[in-house]
RNA sequence: GCGUCCAUAGCUCAGCUGGAUAGAGCAACGGCCUUCUAAGCCGUAGGUCAGAGGUUCGAAUCCUCUUGGACGUACCA
């Protein structure tokens, strides 16, 4: 499946190989780039690499290579000192790639490059005492996108989530709600659940302020859970079910998903064993208080504690067990760790340890890192309040897009103002999220976000209903078959052409590098050209109607890809809005 | 101290494995709604790509150093 680039790769490589065989670079090499201005052409081929093997100066290469193609070839090719400039034939290139939209349709752009391929990515991970964050809305963007665009590359996908739903943080909710509860109940204070079990974390805050004891019961009560004291657990199951009953809420309204979610309280025992194992096989050691050590210093990580003194596992020795059997459950070829970077040291220490016990697959374990979510006001603190509650900001910015709806009077062309309001929501978030490079740290305005002008989801929804909008206008798909492209003479039809093509390209960089922010910006690019159009021509206001088919031909086509762009980076397609 | 990451316009961010004159959005200023949704379109202004070296025909991009910032360096997760 070879878009224009390749081919034009393919011709100008062979055409280097006329003038001299000593060659030893690859068609796929060759530089492609766009020229700095649209009257020298569509692609700019610079020459330099060949300088070395041909012996010769790139403006020489560039002139004898554009004279050989000229000969048999219907493009031009124009030098510019060192660059060959290609301006296409635009009229077979139209067709054909409108064809192949119309062919792959919701399939189209993505490949089987990495056909076969199992990956596995763990995303999200919330705590069962509080609710969601900002920070986990940029989390599970992420895991959903990146899965997304590796589906879209062809590989196999598993979503897979770990709630850490044990340890003292949990026991503290515990403590406060039996002490502070009152046998009250989200029910009984109409609250969704996993803020009601949050408030309770807060409160116990308070309470070890006001009583030095409370830490102390916080602990005896871990050491009853871990002890499987019945009271105990069912306090546990019942304020678990509560955070995860609303964490899910707020999932499903998100658009998230998981294929597997394990649970830390089922899994933290899981990686004793591989501890005493490694120790047989001297990758670790004892001290003379028990305490078990994996000593990295030789690759300047330090020593690590795997199991207590006491014989309690740590953090690291879960992680440990639970990515065994996880490989276990599904062999995976490549597993994507997607925590934020503070986790980094961890990642490192663990991807090193798997290693040394011998896992071949350790090598293929991926953190993808990403960066703090602050806000303008400076860091994000939970004991100074300044945590943005994710489901506090998303019923805000869909309330803000209700009000936008009402103001600009579409309420009347709108079926379901609520649903509408909150997919829009959704795409200013996941839109906002996504378009930064994950390694960055990043600022979140919370009033920028809401604002839906310029370089945002919602413009890419209201390009995507504009189209639709003439599409039903016009009342009928376009004669595809019959439609005659090459009346789609005018360069802003070419643009998008040009554009539709390099689809493919963009989910294969997007899905190479793990970062969506190759879509998002693609998909801005798009519609923005096409919001160009639409406002310099009118598409179905023309004396002649073949040029009009055509049009609409070449429209449906960009709403297809812009379809196609919306599925992997979470924007929800609307007809109207 | 050591390790990892970051630094591009007033603000928030793009900039593909190095390639021609560094791009968007917001904010500012100026145009455009009897015509397919003005959540829009067009234009003006705004940059010593933190700084200094180096590699290269060519560096925002790669290397080194400096400065500034974030995170980590727990028998917490």
């Amino acid at each position: 499946m070879d878009n224009i680039k390749d081919i034009l790769r393919k011709k100008i490589y062979n055409a280097a190989l006329g003038i001299s065989d000593n060659i030893d670079s690859k068609p796929e090499d060759i530089v492609v780039e766009t020229p700095p201005k649209p009257e020298l052409g569509d692609y700019a081929f610079p020459m330099f690499q060949f300088a070395k093997a041909l012996r010769k100066s790139p403006v020489q290469i560039a002139q004898e290579i554009a004279e050989i193609l000229s000969e048999s070839d219907d493009n031009i090719y124009k030098t510019a000192g060192p660059y060959i400039n290609v301006k296409i034939k635009r009229e077979g290139v139209i067709k054909e790639t409108l064809g192949r939209v119309k062919a792959q349709k919701e399939r189209y752009g993505f490949s089987d490059s990495r056909k076969g391929e199992k990956i596995m990515l763990e995303f999200s991970c919330p705590n069962t005492n509080k609710p969601l964050h900002l920070g986990h809305l940029r989390n599970d963007s992420l895991g959903e996108s990146v899965s997304r665009i590796l589906k879209a590359n062809g590989a196999d996908v598993r979503k897979v989530n770990l709630i850490n739903d044990r340890g003292i943080h949990i026991c503290k909710s515990m403590l406060a709600y039996r002490e502070l509860g009152n046998g009250t109940t989200p029910e009984s204070e109409n609250m969704k659940s996993d803020h009601f079990v949050g408030k309770y974390y807060v409160e116990f805050t308070g309470l070890s302020r006001r009583d030095e004891k409370a830490d102390e019961r916080a602990r005896e009560m871990l050491v009853k859970w871990e002890n499987g004291d019945t009271e105990t657990i069912e306090l546990w199951k019942q304020m678990n079910k509560w955070t995860i009953d609303g964490v899910n809420e707020t999932y499903r309204k998100t658009g998230v998903s998981f294929d597997k979610v394990y649970y830390e309280s089922e899994t933290y025992t899981s990686g004793k064993d591989e501890v005493l194992k490694g120790i047989e096989k001297g990758v670790f050691y004892r001290d003379d208080k028990g305490t078990v050590w994996v000593d990295l210093e030789d690759i300047n990580l330090d020593k690590k504690v795997l199991l207590r003194s006491d014989g309690t596992s740590l953090y690291l020795t879960q992680d440990l067990g639970t990515a065994i059997k996880r490989h276990d459950d599904w062999p995976f070829e490549t597993l994507i760790y997607i925590v934020a970077s503070e986790q980094q040291y961890h990642f490192k220490v663990l991807f090193e340890v798997l290693s040394r016990l011998g896992y071949e697959w350790a090598k293929n374990l991926y953190h993808l890192s990403y960066g703090m979510v602050n806000l303008p006001e400076g860091k994000m603190k939970s004991r100074e309040g300044t945590v943005v509650d994710a489901d506090d900001l998303f019923a805000e910015l869909s309330s803000m897009a209700r009000n936008e709806i009402i103001d600009k009077d579409r309420a009347d062309f709108i079926e379901d103002i609520d649903e509408t309001s909150e997919k829009i929501a959704l795409s200013a978030l996941n839109y906002y999220l996504l378009s930064t490079n994950p390694t960055k740290d990043m600022i979140f305005n919370p009033k920028e976000s809401l604002s839906f002008n310029g370089n945002t989801g919602p413009y890419l929804q209201y390009m995507g209903a504009r189209i639709v909008s003439i599409l039903k206008k016009y009342g009928k798909s376009a004669d595809y078959e019959n439609a005659d492209t090459s009346l789609l003479n005018s360069d802003d039809e070419w643009d998008l052409v040009k554009m539709i093509g390099a689809f493919s390209d963009t989910v294969e960089e997007s899905g190479r590098d793990y970062n969506p922010a190759a879509v998002t910006s693609y998909t801005y690019e798009l519609a923005k050209r096409f919001s160009k159009y639409y406002h310099d021509v009118q598409i179905l206001n023309n004396d002649n109607p073949d040029l009009v088919e055509a049009r609409v031909y070449l429209v449906e086509m960009v709403l297809q890809v812009l379809k196609n762009c919306f599925s992997l980076i979470g924007i929800p397609f609307l007809e109207v809005m």
